[in-house]
RNA sequence: GGGCGGUUAGCUCAGCGGUAGAGCAUCGGUCUUACAAACCGGGGGUCACAGGUUCGAAUCCCGUACCGCCCA
């Protein structure tokens, strides 16, 4: 045993999280008889870096897959990376056309293009992974999957197939969000939404004035709207109006009614409608069947129909259109406004909504056998967390869960990029098409060229990770009969946990139980923990233009360790809330492990060279270790509650309390006591009781509370061993007050040095006028001598408790007479008054209550009964202040 | 426009029916070799505002104000 100074996290923790790996801890037996307990990790994105949001996941994750492997369970930890299917291939073409090659879509081709990704893929996947480990996390890197490994991207042409035979995926022509940017279609929720100042236009339209943002848009137009009870425009609706542009092209509108979509208090009541640009006209123009005229193309130019503005790009066509206006008269109004862009949540850049054929989900046909009915996946992904079979942490997430399936519409889920998987279709001639996981026999098929949205993989994760590699490479097994062959899944499935930030719920959580329940028949997770995002110190999303406030969790490791860094992310947060993070909270947090390091030392000096029983076996008796006992147990009690309740930054926070408080302030002081270190109890209650708090910091600070276990010189590994439990034996009321009393004891003696500017080294005379536990205070004399640094101290002062030439400090469970150099009535009375002062508001507030009969009649037995107890408290303090205060007269 | 949150000590936040807590910061002190990244002591809050329910409200309900997020 040989603690160095400090505990030097930058210098160890690979060392230990080796020893963790070599020791097989994190590798879940498939073959064990404990209860599973799985978590899937969400894949970061194979070419990211880890930033903060990795960083709390991973914090979390790894606390209750610790926890639960120490409580008894076969965790499971699957980790992972995802191929990010957009991010990736946008990220490595901007990386070619740095070096040189301006379009490498076309002078590349497909296959090198996807080559290169996936070289690219392989040199960075390394990277997230090393900087998870620098994290701690104990996952199971021996089933470490990627979202494109073969018996994954198996599941996802599986998958698709079935729903294509389901009728849950058909091919439509919709309108669509176009990323012309990107050059791609994204999903409903793959768009966000930008505020920003605009102009607002007017146009004068035929008969009528049309209010636009995006006047271009108008060339488009094939019907104008109006509400059916407006009595402005009755007379017009129905017929149909040839609408001549100043310098062309000439639009046909109809006038159509339409009662939901139409404001008759907003502008003139006119809506123009452009089928092809808009979904909500694409609607109007199928119920009214209304052709679509597309003006703008999959570049973000005007098309032919655009007549003279076609080739112009959007913003080009704008300013010209408006200016040929405006020169005809036809400019009624232009104002500013505050608009509302969809950008894409990846590009940034403005989408464009276009009619286009894709491939789509269907989310309300009741194809989808669930219990015995047959359900849309909208209704199974309701009824699932309505019934409480999956659980959402926060609460309220689970109301904005069904607010977002209320307004789910079809997901659009292919896109026109290369990288992922791609679509599992093959067409022959005009009309032969075939969807299956492997292509169609037979000459001249050719695949259809579009890919997945990455979400359609991912959200089959929890499972997909699970499948067995040997089993799916069976061509002729069904999907059904790969996940029945699959061990892994049989033993793991479904998940316990699923922990992810709140801002990735539509994106995958929802999507998850919508894949899973169709394919499985089961839920992917029975509980869902939402966590926040961690903001910086001002409440902004980190970016790399604040470096004061941004906070990179890799150099944090560096200066102050993991553990430091995972107590950051766990104390003082709950669940489902942002938290702003700033440097001071990690490096009070580096304290803590600092503190829990010297504490060791401490307990190592303490235990060497004695001869240490082991709890239970020996019998405890003093009133101190006792104590210490009773804490502990209390704590292991409520740890536990917080833990299974998930308040995890609860249950940190009181470990930490505990152990710097109880334990470090007042028991290791008072075993410093030869007294008390003599006795053959005390090292082991000591040993006891810091092996018990390293088991319950570990999973919120693995790396040093492995290394002093290793140190110590205790059994095995502290990552295997097990968790802490309540020890019922361990109950000694009267010890547990009486040291109670003892602490309260001391801090009263020092405030009456402080107040009275004692000098620190000095030692006072002490006289003790105990009310109750006079025993145990008496048998910790010595130990209130060194903590409270008294000199003489007896305990039968009544008559001391009057003396004016000393300060008197009063308890409910004594009375403490401190000897001064000089006397100070006036001081003494006003101290005394002000207590006094305090514990008569006290009584009489408890006294009201008492004398309440409602509160009596109806309040809990065991709140009355506490009530009244500390109205007794309060009575006999008052006493003792009262009679202290008469004679100082 | 719709939905969901938040408003608690100077700062960051817990607590969410039994009468207010932590960390940091602050003020005063430091004898004591586990720890000055520490120790001892102190100060600091009508829990945003206004109603209601209840024996009892920071906590539940209704409304107001401001802030934030999500969806149209």
């Amino acid at each position: 045993m040989a603690f160095s100074e400090y505990f030097e996290p930058a210098k160890r923790e690979q060392e230990i999280y080796r020893r963790w790996m070599e020791s097989g801890a994190f590798t879940a037996d498939r073959d064990s008889n404990k209860p599973a307990f799985t978590i899937s990790m969400p894949p970061p994105n194979a070419t990211g870096f880890l930033h903060l949001g990795h960083s709390i996941m991973l914090a979390i994750e790894d606390l209750l897959i610790r926890w639960k492997r120490m409580a008894g369970y076969e965790s499971l930890w699957v980790p992972g990376t995802d191929h990010a299917a957009i991010a990736t291939e946008s990220r490595v073409i901007k990386n070619l056309q740095q070096q040189g090659i301006r379009d490498p879509r076309t002078e590349l081709g497909r296959d090198e293009l996807i080559r290169r990704i996936a070289e690219f893929v392989r040199n960075s996947q390394s990277t997230i992974r090393s900087q998870i480990m620098a994290m701690g996390a104990s996952c199971d890197w021996s089933r470490e999957r990627y979202t494109m490994d073969a018996q994954l991207s198996r599941a996802v042409a599986s998958v698709f197939a079935r729903m294509f035979q389901d009728g849950l995926i058909y091919r439509g022509q919709r309108i669509i969000n176009w990323d012309p940017t990107l050059q791609t279609t994204i999903s409903d929720d793959e768009i966000e939404h930008l505020n920003r100042e605009a102009k607002f236009y007017t146009i004068r339209y035929g008969p009528f004035l049309v209010g636009t943002s995006r006047p271009e848009t108008k060339l488009g137009d094939t019907a104008v709207a109006v509400h059916p009870n407006d009595e402005r425009w009755r007379e017009h609706i129905g017929k149909t109006y040839e609408i001549r542009w100043p310098k062309g092209p000439t639009i046909t509108v109809k006038v159509v009614a339409d009662a939901l979509n139409v404001d008759m208090e907003t502008g003139t009541g006119v809506l123009g409608v452009t089928p092809a640009h808009s979904q909500i006209d694409f609607e109007i123009a199928q119920q009214h069947n209304l052709p679509l005229v597309q003006v703008i193309d999959e570049q973000g130019r005007m098309t032919e129909a655009a007549g003279p503005y076609a080739g112009m790009t959007v913003l080009e066509c704008r300013e010209a259109f408006v200016r040929d206006l405006r020169e005809a008269g036809l400019l009624e109004k232009e104002e500013s406004y505050e608009q509302k862009v969809s950008i894409c949540y990846r590009s940034k850049q403005p989408i464009e909504p276009l009619p286009k054929a894709q491939w789509f989900i269907d989310v309300n046909k009741p194809a989808v056998r669930w219990r015995g009915q047959l359900m849309s996946l909208k209704q199974v992904m309701k009824e699932v967390v309505e019934t409480g079979r999956i659980k959402i942490l926060p609460d309220h997430e689970e109301k904005i869960y069904f607010h977002w399936i209320e307004n789910l519409r079809d997901w659009c889920i292919s896109r026109q990029i290369w990288w992922g998987h791609r679509v599992p279709v093959w067409y022959r001639g005009r009309d032969e098409m075939y969807a299956g996981h492997r292509k169609p026999e037979g000459e001249g098929w050719t695949q259809d060229p579009d890919t997945l949205d990455t979400w359609f993989s991912s959200a089959l994760w929890t499972w997909s990770t699970l499948v067995d590699p040997r089993v799916a490479m069976d061509e002729n097994l069904s999907l059904a009969e790969i996940l029945e062959r699959s061990p892994d899944y049989k033993r793991f499935h479904p998940t316990s946990v699923m922990e992810t930030g709140y801002d990735i719920m539509f994106f995958w959580v929802a999507r998850m139980i919508l894949m899973t329940t169709y394919v499985t028949g089961d839920i992917p997770f029975e509980t869902v923990y939402l966590h926040g995002l961690v903001l910086d110190i001002n409440g902004k999303k980190m970016s790399k233009e604040n470096p004061e406030t941004s906070i990179d969790p890799l150099d944090e490791i560096r200066e102050n360790g993991a553990d430091a860094l995972r107590l950051g992310m766990i104390l003082g947060s709950a669940v489902g809330r942002d938290m702003k993070l700033g440097k001071d909270h990690i490096i009070a947090c580096k304290r803590l492990v600092n503190k829990i390091w010297n504490a060791a030392k401490l307990v190592s000096r303490n235990i060497e060279g004695k001869t240490v029983g082991d709890l239970p076996p020996a019998p405890i008796i003093h009133p101190v270790n006792r104590w210490m006992l009773v804490r502990l147990k209390k704590l292991i009690e409520s740890v536990g509650e917080r833990l299974e309740n998930y308040s995890l930054g609860e249950a940190g926070e009181q470990v930490r309390t505990s152990f710097w408080g109880e334990f470090c302030d007042f028991y290791l002081e008072a075993i410093k006591v030869e007294e008390l270190a003599r006795l053959d109890e005390t090292p082991a209650t000591l040993l006891h009781v810091f092996d018990q708090y390293l088991r319950l910091f570990h999973p919120f600070m693995p790396f040093v509370t492995e290394e002093i276990w290793a140190e110590l010189e205790r059994p095995g590994m502290l990552i295997r061993a097990e968790w802490p439990k309540v020890r019922d034996d361990h109950q000694w009321p009267e010890s547990a007050d009486g040291v109670d009393a003892v602490v309260r004891l001391i801090s009263e003696i020092r405030r009456i040095r402080s107040d009275r500017g004692i000098e620190a080294r000095a030692k006072v005379t002490a006289e003790v006028q105990p009310r109750a536990h006079s025993e145990v205070m008496e048998s910790c004399r010595e130990i209130i001598a060194r903590l409270a640094r008294t000199g003489a101290l007896s305990f039968n002062g009544a008559s001391a408790t009057t003396r004016k030439d000393a300060s008197v400090g009063v308890d409910e469970a004594f009375s403490v007479a401190v000897s001064l150099d000089k006397a100070d009535t006036q001081a003494e009375r006003a101290r005394l008054t002000k207590q006094l002062n305090t514990e008569q508001e006290k009584l009489a507030s408890l006294e009201k209550r008492l004398g309440n009969e409602g509160f009596v009649n109806r309040a809990k037995p065991e709140v009355v009964e506490a009530t009244r107890q500390e109205a007794a408290a309060a009575s006999a303090t008052i006493a003792s202040i009262e009679e202290r205060l008469q004679s100082l007269d």
